[in-house]
DNA sequence: CCTGTTCCTTGACGTTGATCAAGATGGGCG
DNA sequence: CGCCCATCTTGATCAACGTCAAGGAACAGG
């Protein structure tokens, strides 16, 4: 930690908590000595955007701290949040790869802090040390997986069992107590953006909760969240399980 | 070419056309002999399946020659098309990459040609030759980008402009003249399947289909579809485009 | 040539979720 | 404390799409 505290510029790769479990572990000191050389750290206010979809990829952002959503717009203007990242996750890997433009937006849903690694560093980076290569191929590898899932739900389940399985995936992240099948959960988003994340009308949230509230499946109260019982989320996701 | 003709088994890796499109066209002449050496030729009749979802992973295929689509089931038995691939692709490298079971089957759609190699040469190939890990890194990349368009589209777009979108994605593929804006088309997939493609049911493919022809952008005989005009095609993805 | 099978089309109907419009709630700040 | 603004909720309505059921077309095999 050390120097974390002072105000803003002091900190380095080397002690940075995020680096183990991001794609950097592969690195060495000769190499994390040339990543921290060439890091820029931000600091990013909620609702500040770190690339906006569209804009050119000028290299990676590594995660240290707070907590950011990846937004896509389509031409018409609407827009889905496709995903939350957290502490550890490299952002704007994939257009750099690919050497496009950022296919999305990340913003910062809550204060946070981000390292920006230019291009030619990965790059070095990359055909230096072959495992990191590697390890972003895993990562970008499961970020696929996901996002094939993804496809299947969004057409095949309803909103209601999309919106179920949302709950379930924040969950994992978020529950503070999970035992005898009922948890607690305190939502990282605004109802917009919960509807953002299913790819739905604010309004159709409102009724989605209502209904989910009706049936005693889960009870909300601004963000706060009571399930329960965790079986009747899953029903909602596999309609034939006859139980 | 050489032995091609012959019954069936005799194919090499250094002779193969689908290589130079592949990821393998990173490996020099000793790492292609332990690729030949390893790989499997076999082929598939239509509706052959190649590998199932769910089966575990056991290396990847590389595709040569005819025509494999990937589907992708849910719970319910619902099942959409991610995609189709074609010679040159490499089948089933994401589960091999995160080690996980298959997300997705493969069927051939047309005879094909598709050879099998193992994990373990895979592997030794991958930790061998660098270069060939960043070539699978561009391919994954590629797909995730595209997955991620998907998402967006499938969410927001209406069954209508999905389908033009589908077809203009499959003009640039199957379209046989394209000049002054005019292009004709031979379809490679029955109806239920490019239902599939978009996720939707074969009844309402067939409404879209008719809906197309009445309107004047598409005529559609069997599997031969006619466009007077690409631009109309197009402004049914942007309907905003005041033209 | 007939027949079974599979695929495709059409119709009638119900449900889902978007849309539009109008309140309600709640938090920040003077 | 009260006001303002953004966010959330609710209601009414409508179009889109799925579902169910029936009929037609294409094609392989006998």
């Amino acid at each position: 930690m050390g120097a974390c505290n002072t105000s803003s510029i002091r900190r380095d790769c080397f002690t940075c908590q995020s680096r183990d479990r991001a794609e950097w572990c592969a690195l060495n000191d000769e190499e994390l000595r040339l990543l921290d050389k060439a890091k820029v750290v931000r600091e990013y206010r909620p609702g500040e955007v770190i690339f906006h979809q569209g804009d050119p990829s000028r290299g990676v952002h590594c995660f240290e701290t707070g907590m950011v959503g990846i937004r896509k717009i389509d031409a018409d203007g609407n827009s889905i949040l496709l995903g939350l990242a957290y502490p550890g996750d490299t952002l704007g890997y994939r257009s750099f790869l690919v050497g496009e433009d950022h296919g999305a937006s990340a913003e910062a849903l809550k204060p946070s802090t981000i390292c920006f690694v230019d291009s030619a560093t990965v790059r070095t980076l990359l055909e230096h040390n072959p495992a990191l290569g590697l390890q972003f191929l895993k990562t970008v590898a499961r970020d696929l997986g996901a996002a094939e899932e993804r496809i299947l739900q969004s057409v095949t389940l309803s909103v209601r069992a999309r919106f179920a399985h949302l709950l379930l995936v924040l969950k994992d992240r978020y529950a503070t107590s999970s035992e005898d099948g009922t948890f607690e959960l305190e939502l990282p988003l605004a109802r917009q953006d919960l509807a953002a994340m299913i790819g739905i009308r604010p309004e159709t949230m409102s009724r989605a909760i209502k209904q989910l509230e009706e049936d005693g499946v889960a009870y909300f109260s601004g963000r706060f969240v009571q399930v329960p019982d965790v079986k009747r989320l899953l029903r909602e996701i596999e309609p034939e399980s006859y139980l």
